[in-house]
This record gives structure tokens, sequence and C-alpha cells, in this order.
DNA sequence: CTCCAGGATAAAC
DNA sequence: GTTTATCATGGA
């Protein structure tokens, strides 16, 4: 299904847009991203990427963003994966019935088209964490070293921002040991200099970027997987948690294997869709108590 | 109090 | 090459 917009006066208009073919609080709240959180209106997110600060309100069948045309081209239409059929893909999918049920329980997640060096810090800071103290790390993170934009909002801080920094100003975010991981890998993003570049990686492949970004301290085979994957290098990426191992060996392996098992096994069965079934799995077990 | 959280690392085997 | 203890912090 192609996407419409239309212009309204300080905003853009998705029109013809249901909650199962976009929706904002499983998009949002799945993980995959740590930037927005609820305003204080209903159905409404606020959050940032490239430095701009967007309000998403959702109604039943539309989704109003609430920025320029400009900026709405070229920032939000691709942050928000708004070229990719999400129809095909979840046809694709449906092929069995555990992916169909998964799918079923979250048919509106899309996969956000992150900014690299943001979503590389933040999936560092993942690493024996959780969804609700990353959020909190990383905000910390911007507040203290991101540049402000007004009302309280803050920048993701800059490659700059964070190799400079001092350690104990990092630690400040409360991200443990792995403010070393964060300060030691802007320092060797720092000295890649261009080479650390999206469109390079989405050209060199899978197999190669995941090579290189686990040079990076605090990267390891899941991390990795979770940058590619999160910030639209390749959607062939399979990042394999806990949550995602159990629901793999409960529903399709039917035995307990190593999680390097399940991450070649997803990757093999969903081809070029292992991300999006990635999420839709991830989203299923979460909410359904999958047991260990 | 202990156990665990969208793991990675270095050290030991 | 494959296991294992450790890492900092906060919530259950």
């Amino acid at each position: 299904m192609k996407i419409k917009y239309v212009i309204s006066d300080d905003c853009i208009i998705l029109e013809n847009l249901n909650p199962d073919d976009f929706n904002i609080k499983d998009t949002f709240e799945c993980g995959q991203c740590f930037r927005w959180e609820k305003t204080d209106r209903q159905d409404g997110y606020s959050g940032i990427a490239h430095g701009k600060k967007l309000i998403v309100q959702q109604n039943e069948d539309y989704i109003t963003l609430h920025c320029n045309e400009k900026d709405f081209l070229h920032i939000w239409q691709y942050y928000f994966d708004l070229d990719t059929d999400y129809d095909e893909i979840k046809e694709r999918l449906r092929k069995d019935d555990i992916m169909n049920k998964a799918i079923c329980s979250a048919p509106g997640i899309r996969i956000l088209n992150q900014e690299l060096f943001e979503t590389a810090v933040s999936f560092i800071t993942s690493s024996n964490s959780n969804i609700k103290r990353i959020t909190r790390n990383i905000k910390d993170l911007c507040t203290l070293l991101g540049q402000p934009i007004g009302d309280g909002y803050y920048a993701f801080p800059t490659v700059e921002a964070l190799s400079n920094a001092d350690i104990c100003t990092i630690n400040q975010c409360r991200a443990g040991f792995r403010c070393d991981y964060i300060h030691s890998s802007a320092n060797m993003i720092k000295n890649m200099s261009d080479s650390f570049n999206k469109e390079r990686y989405i050209e060199m492949g899978y197999e190669e970027t995941k090579k290189e970004l686990m040079r990076l301290k605090g990267v390891g085979n899941k991390v990795a997987d979770c940058i590619i994957l999160f910030a639209g290098i390749s959607s062939s990426a399979f990042p394999t948690d806990v949550w995602v191992k159990r629901i793999m060996q409960n529903l399709y392996i039917k035995k307990e294997v190593t999680l390097d098992y399940v991450s070649k096994y997803g990757r093999d069965k969903f081809g070029d869709l292992a991300g999006y079934a990635q999420q839709y799995l991830f989203h299923y077990a979460r909410n359904n108590a999958v047991h260990k």
C-alpha cells in the first residue's frame, strides 16, 4: 500500500492509514528506539532525530506529523520507512501459522531508519540492560552532551562531543560499565572518519558490515545485528536476544540450542525479511509471557 | 536479601 | 575454538 500524505497548516497528514498499517505506540515502544515518549495529549508522542523534535499523533485512520514539508521529505519520510510496502512484507511472512500469530499481535510495527551513530551508541548501552533503563541512560546522555534544541529537548551527542567528553561526564548517564564502551567506540569512530558511513555499509552488505562493526568496543554479535537492522543498513539481520531465543526454541526449533544457532536459523529461514520477522516475534514473545 | 535485565569482554580451559 | 566470571545499576 502506497502511503498518501497531504500538507496541512503546520503539519503533514498521513491519510487512510489505520493502526494496522502503522501503529505509533508499537513502533516507538518495541525496543528499537529510545528517544520517543508519550506527550500529555492522548495518542501523541514526541521524539528527536537528526537534531529535530517531532510530535506525532495517531487517530483512527490518519497520523499527524507536526513538521513542515521540507523536513518531512528530507527526514521523516525515510525515518518512518514510509516507502516500504509492509503489506507485501507481512503477506510474504504469513506463510506459516506461527508468524501469522506474531504479526497479528502487532501488525502496525514499522522498522525505523535511525541515524547510524545514535543507533550504535544506543545498542552499546543496551547490553545486559532493559528498555526502561536504556531509555533513561540515553536521555541523560543527550542532556549531558547533546546540543539543546529548545523546550528542554536535546539532540543526540555528536561523535566529537562523546569522544572529547571526560569519562566522568559520560558516567553521569548511569550506564555503568557500558560508559567505557561508549567512550572508546566514539573515539574509534572519530578515527574512522568518513568510513563509518551508512551508505558505505549498505554497499558493503551484511557480512562485511557486521565484521567491521564488531571491532567497536561493546559491539558483539547481537548489538551489531541491532545496529544493522535499526539503522536501516540491512533487513536480513536477525538480532537474537534471550526473548527471541526463547520464542524460536519454543515455536520453531523445539529444543534447547545456542544463541548463534538461533541467529543463523532465523537468517536462513526468513532471508531478506529476517529483521521484520524478528520484530514481530520479539513483540509477540514479550507480550505473551513466553516461558524460559 | 537475591536474582535478573534486548550482552560483551578477557581470561581460563 | 569454547566455556566462565565479571562488569554497574536499578527494579522486582
